[in-house]
RNA sequence: GGGCAAUUAGCUCAGUCGGAUAGAGCGCCAGCCUCCGGAGCUGGAGGCCGCAGGUUCGAAUCCUGCAUUGCCCA
């Protein structure tokens, strides 16, 4: 049993015998200083005025019966203004030996979002360019949620929104039709606003390869009409392929211009009229947004007749609501918050609550080498590919390396540096702690020492500083994680494991486990780190970077 | 001009229902291999948690104002 809801119980009684009820606000936390025991709650200064006791005098009430509850608890002791003071004893700690071998990889898991219905949609990068790095840490972000999401019990459906229908396709398919031409050396000017990148100029070459002199017959909506769909094509491929590699995989591809033909917007807009919230004006369709805390009203058609992006953004999110989703997490990219207010208030339009809408804003991340700063812009064509940092520095480096930060600051990453494989480089750091187990677990079968069955007897041997340090870490998992899933934060599992990484490495320098000239102890021993390397495989996992078993 | 966020050790950053003497990594200094993987470990120095008020038993955390930086909008 976990020592949070543990305790809670044995308090909560402990309190009612006093005649009192649990305040709801009261707190039961992990001491900064160990030597506060390992938990502590402040429930008796809260209770003390209702109570009509001096805070210390409840508490000592509250200690003794807690005293009394058992052998799980070792002792318990008032301390400061009135805190509370608990101290398990090394039996309730060893107990997480059976619950994480018990549990396997299903140790960590909760049923705490359970009921729930979430999707998370991530990346959705306009088809007109390559991945990069910033959508990189986007997809990181975004699926990794969606797994920690899975772990505390919520269904959970990943989804890609394709903006296939904008005026930046066109502005795609004008592009490469002017490399196209310049190919055939035709003077042909860019587009003003067109796509300056490496790759329209190689998809040009690639589509003269394919296509010969045939585009050049062709009047010219024709031949824009092909270089944009074959443009969009050849993209979507290779964003696929790079998502492929980066081992993220969107259950959903949802295309806007299905929507806009379906009719979803225009009906959107009309109920939005219907209920009152959407109104002409100065030839526009507006939305009222400033009813639900906008700091403006909204355009959703122009003057000219042209939706805004906005319009089938509402569209959008109508149709997830229809599609039974109680939850939906939008990870989208830091520049865009100022277009949280206006979201938030039209899924208040559509009738439900703000926070059933959550936006993840995911900062920038500034690439670096050798300490300087690389240059990024999708327009001037100067960018960094998702897919070259994966070639450079791996995908499990890339990925822990972006669940390192909270999502929304910025994150500088230098290549060189990960690369280099050093301590600089924490993804090493948690993996050679499970590597450094397997090692041992290696040594073992050659040695002919088997790992049996953790019984009490033999995980009783487990009374050091160092083991109890790695048992209360290994039973803090669970709720890492759900705190992760609370807070929709998975750097909070990447701090988890540097931690735990480090206990461990910690624990190899000072104790010998197969050396340790013991067969009972290094059986006793055997079964912590095969524990440790069950918890970092299923937090790695979260994370989506693998647990190898050698380095 | 308005809005959103950030500001914690020399550097990069954790610290999310307010808790006791504020943490980690890197860097710096001093140590640890007869031994299961030294890609590791131990110890040390290093802080007005941007500034000033407020709320209370108690504030890095909540509120107000100011400063600086980044982003968005007109």
């Amino acid at each position: 049993m976990r020592a949070y809801t543990f305790l809670l119980d044995v308090l909560k009684t402990a309190v009612n015998n006093q005649g009192l009820d649990w305040p709801e606000k009261a707190g039961i936390e992990p001491p900064r200083d160990k030597s506060h025991g390992d938990l502590a709650s402040n429930a008796a200064m809260i209770l003390g005025k209702k109570a009509g006791l001096p805070p210390r005098e409840l508490a000592e009430r509250v200690v003794k019966e807690v005293m009394q509850s058992g052998p799980m608890i070792a002792r318990a002791e008032v301390a400061g203004p009135g805190f509370v003071n608990v101290f398990f004893s090394n039996i309730f700690w060893q107990q997480t030996i059976h619950a994480v071998q018990n549990q396997g990889q299903a140790y960590g898991r909760s049923q705490w979002g359970e009921g729930t219905k979430a999707q998370v949609e991530y990346v959705s990068a306009n088809p007109t360019g390559p991945l990069h790095i910033g959508h990189g840490r986007g997809a990181a972000v975004g699926d990794s949620l969606a797994r920690i999401l899975r772990a505390t019990g919520y269904e959970v459906s990943t989804e890609y929104y394709l903006n296939d229908a904008g005026r930046q396709m066109n502005l795609l398919g004008r592009s490469i039709w002017a490399r196209y031409q310049q190919v055939k050396g035709i003077q042909a000017p860019l587009p003003e606003d067109g796509y300056k990148g490496e790759y329209i100029l190689e998809l040009a070459r690639e589509l003269c390869a394919e296509q010969g002199e045939r585009l050049l017959a062709a009047d010219e909506d024709e031949a824009l009409r092909i270089c944009r769909q074959w443009g969009v094509e050849r993209i979507l491929a290779g964003i696929n392929s790079d998502l492929d590699m980066f081992r993220v995989e969107h259950q959903v591809w949802f295309s806007e211009q299905k929507l806009v033909q379906s009719g979803a917007v225009d009906k959107t807009l009309q109920d939005l009229q219907t209920s009152g919230l959407a109104y002409e004006q100065d030839g526009a369709l507006w939305f009222a947004s400033t009813r639900f805390g906008d700091d403006k009203d909204r355009v959703l058609r122009k003057s000219d007749g042209e939706l805004t992006y906005f319009a089938s953004d509402i569209a959008y999110h109508a149709d997830k609501f229809t599609r039974g989703f109680d939850l939906c997490i939008d990870v989208w990219g830091a520049d865009h918050h100022g277009y949280v207010p206006r979201m938030r208030a039209a899924v208040q339009a559509l009738g439900r609550r703000a926070d059933d809408l959550q936006v993840v804003l995911i900062q920038l991340v500034n690439l670096q080498r050798k300490g300087e700063q690389v240059a990024m812009s999708t327009r001037s064509g100067q960018f960094v590919t998702l897919s070259e940092v994966m070639r450079e520095v791996g995908t499990d480096a890339a990925r822990f390396i972006f669940l390192t930060r909270k999502s929304d600051s910025s994150l500088d990453m230098d290549l060189d540096l990960l690369k280099e494989q050093s301590m600089d480089n924490p993804v090493y750091y948690v993996q050679y702690a499970h590597a450094r187990i397997c090692s041992m677990l290696a040594r073992a079968e050659e040695r002919g020492v088997r790992a049996g069955r953790p019984t009490e007897e033999v995980i009783s041997r487990l009374n050091t500083e160092e083991d109890l340090e790695l048992l209360k870490m290994l039973e803090r998992f669970p709720d890492t994680v759900q705190g992760a899933a609370r807070t929709l934060s998975p750097h909070h599992i990447s701090f988890y494991l540097l931690d735990l990484a480090g206990s461990l490495h910690r624990y190899y320098n000072r104790h010998p486990v197969l050396n340790c000239g013991d067969e009972d102890l290094a059986q006793a021993r055997l079964q912590l780190m095969i524990s440790v390397a069950q918890v970092v495989r299923n937090g790695l996992n979260l994370l989506g970077v693998s647990a190898p078993e050698s380095m």
